[in-house]
DNA sequence: TGTTGCGCTGTAAGCGCTTTCATTTATGCG
DNA sequence: CGCATAAATGAAAGCGCTTACAGCGCAACA
């Protein structure tokens, strides 16, 4: 202990001149001389001479408080109050072995249905008092790993993933350090890992089949980006496995992949709308997609549904008051949000909780969608 | 060294059977006896071992590269991968009182404006090798404080806030803990803090200006709860100004304050638009109450802007996509999230920067806002 | 060849807290 | 009233890392 020891012992020689002479010079800023008392931050040891206890009791205090009389109790608490104490979260971590930390790596919060997603997961973990530390991939695996990596070298007690498919580094990580973690935004009976989320395939396959059971044929899709996706890549899946059971499929180009956001879907419906096989029906990614479509569609002077049906993926806020309001897949992102962190919770507190959890993800039938034109004739 | 000792020490009796007799025993399980390597996580003292030096040189090999030999490095290296080591980022911390984390306390994610800016302030401070910690104060000042007290014990070496107005316990701490810090979405010459934003004032009045230029004097405005939230209290502030600078002031019942959401500003129009003194243009004290506000005009069929007018605050995305466009604010919420990190990364990094940053909100005129129906007469 | 100095590397003392174990103090009972 | 037992408290050993300082080897110089 030179350093320190060194200092103390100075300062009984030369009281408040210390810090004149090393201005900044490592520990001498943080635990000056007795004479500078006020520049420093009171540590737990400070609190337990204050209250005239030993650091243990104080620690007790401040972490199993029923293991302590309530007068002593008491006393603590007035001199944690008295020093504005703050407990040493680092310190703490590293005696105690555990953060009070989760970790969530999604792929982008600027994605309202995301940032809702996380509202309620930061909502949950609030209340049991832990803190989220929060990582963006940006749909992309090596920097998702890299992420990853970093949340773990920080501490956290458990991780929030989105999607499966992943680097195995990622999962092969997390089990050596024993870090539960929860895959969110999908869900798969089979899957190794642990689950909340919903089966986008199978939410997928629902807007096909609705799609062709009101007629469309000619249906096209306005996909996310699949590489980097999983959930992106079996939305695809499902609307084709729909079209395959009625023995369609895509027409060539009318499969497209963008990036969730408003102008690159409108370029897509713009291709679409001018090719000259212009499909009846534009399923899309998810909602951000779908709006982007639908506004292209009204700069067309489309008419939607009259002429082309939309379905969106999401049900954000605003589906519901588009013009016209769109058909699409709600999806429970808040409760998902809710239900990982309780998984995660359970697993810290080592009470017993399903493994997978299936949530649902409904069609929601509003006014973007009707029979193809074509068809309107023979109809009526 | 109680524990540690006594199971190495037994472990050269009883190879591989500690683990049966004591299955979940604190220190047992995280660093079994030797016959369990496997389950043991490697620490930087395997490191070194493995590589032959001390663990002074693999910390060094880490932290300061160039202060080793290349060829040490790399055997370091080596060794680092072939345990496949982690650090331990609260050793570290805890050791060199620094976490290379950043906090920041937003009032919500689940908002567009805020989703984007996070996303720019976490991108940025990735760049630089940090992470994010984010809590969400759901506009309540004693959350807010709750949370960075929360961040404090967990060691953020910086903090992110959002606003100026804030119980002053908050700043207390900060300054005591030398903590840096920087309040965004605000800008003001005389601000005691480091700010990074815009003059929110200022931008209102420019939406106000705008609007009694084109004629209306019967504004009404749909602000967000100015509770919690000194940037709504300013937007209002702003219009207010504007109006008084000609002689209007609002009309009974014309300022309403409702939570940023689409159905609060639908109730909201539909009070305004149906009470007897229906007012000629409605400012909105964000986009999202504009698009309410918005919607309800479409579904009452009262025609924007040739009934009445509406403007917004942010430019969404979706603002210049509305139909009509929205009339908006433009705010820099991206470059914001960007400039708030530069400005905490150099504080911690003592290079200079200056202490306010003004960045510019911009009026957007698009086609929401026309003169006021009784003067469009008068002008043809 | 003997110094001097420099640049690397190793040794070991903490960082501020939790937790085990030992000790002291209160409690109940014969 | 004395002892056994339980409850409350304290002493001190780490948690895994960084870093000040000491030490060592080597090149450059006298």
């Amino acid at each position: 202990m030179h350093r320190r020891n060194l200092l103390i012992a100075e300062a009984k020689h030369s009281e408040m001149t210390d810090r004149g002479a090393h201005p900044d010079k490592g520990p001498a800023r943080r635990r000056g001389p007795g004479g500078d008392a006020s520049a420093t931050q009171p540590r737990l040891a400070d609190v337990a001479r204050f209250a005239g206890v030993s650091t243990a009791t104080v620690s007790r205090v401040l972490n199993h408080p029923t293991a302590v009389t309530p007068q002593l109790r008491q006393r603590v608490h007035a001199a944690v109050d008295a020093l504005g104490y703050v407990p040493h979260g680092h310190a703490r971590a590293l005696a105690s072995r555990r953060s009070n930390t989760i970790g969530a790596v999604v792929p982008t919060i600027d994605n309202a249905i995301f940032a809702r997603n996380i509202q309620s997961l930061q909502a949950r973990l609030f209340e049991s008092g832990r803190t989220l530390l929060l990582a963006s991939s940006d749909y992309n695996y090596e920097r998702e790993r890299r992420e990853v990596q970093s949340l773990v070298e920080r501490g956290i007690d458990g991780l929030f993933l989105v999607g499966e498919a992943r680097e195995p580094a990622v999962y092969q990580l997390l089990e050596s350090k024993r870090i539960p973690y929860v895959n969110t935004w999908i869900y798969r009976e089979d899957s190794l890992h642990p689950c909340v989320g919903f089966d986008n395939l199978q939410a997928a396959y629902q807007i096909g089949s609705y799609l062709l059971d009101i007629g469309h044929r000619s249906i096209a899709m306005v996909a996310g980006i699949m590489q980097g996706n999983d959930r992106a890549a079996e939305r695809v899946e499902g609307i084709s496995a729909a079209m395959a059971d009625r023995g369609v499929r895509f027409a060539p180009g009318h499969l497209v992949e963008h990036a969730y956001e408003i102008a690159e879907a409108r370029r897509a419906a713009s291709r679409l709308l001018a090719s000259p096989n212009r499909p009846t029906a534009i399923a899309c990614g998810n909602d951000v997609l779908a709006f982007g479509v639908l506004f292209e569609c009204r700069a067309r002077g489309v008419n939607v549904p009259r002429d082309i049906s939309i379905t969106g993926f999401d049900d954000l806020d605003l589906a519901a008051n588009m013009d016209p309001p769109l058909t699409t897949i709600r999806v429970p992102a808040a409760e998902m949000g809710r239900r990982a962190a309780e998984y995660l919770l359970a697993r810290l507190d080592k009470t017993p909780i399903p493994e997978k959890t299936e949530l649902q993800a409904a069609l929601v039938v509003r006014e973007t969608t009707a029979p193809p034109p074509e068809l309107v004739p023979e109809l009526t």
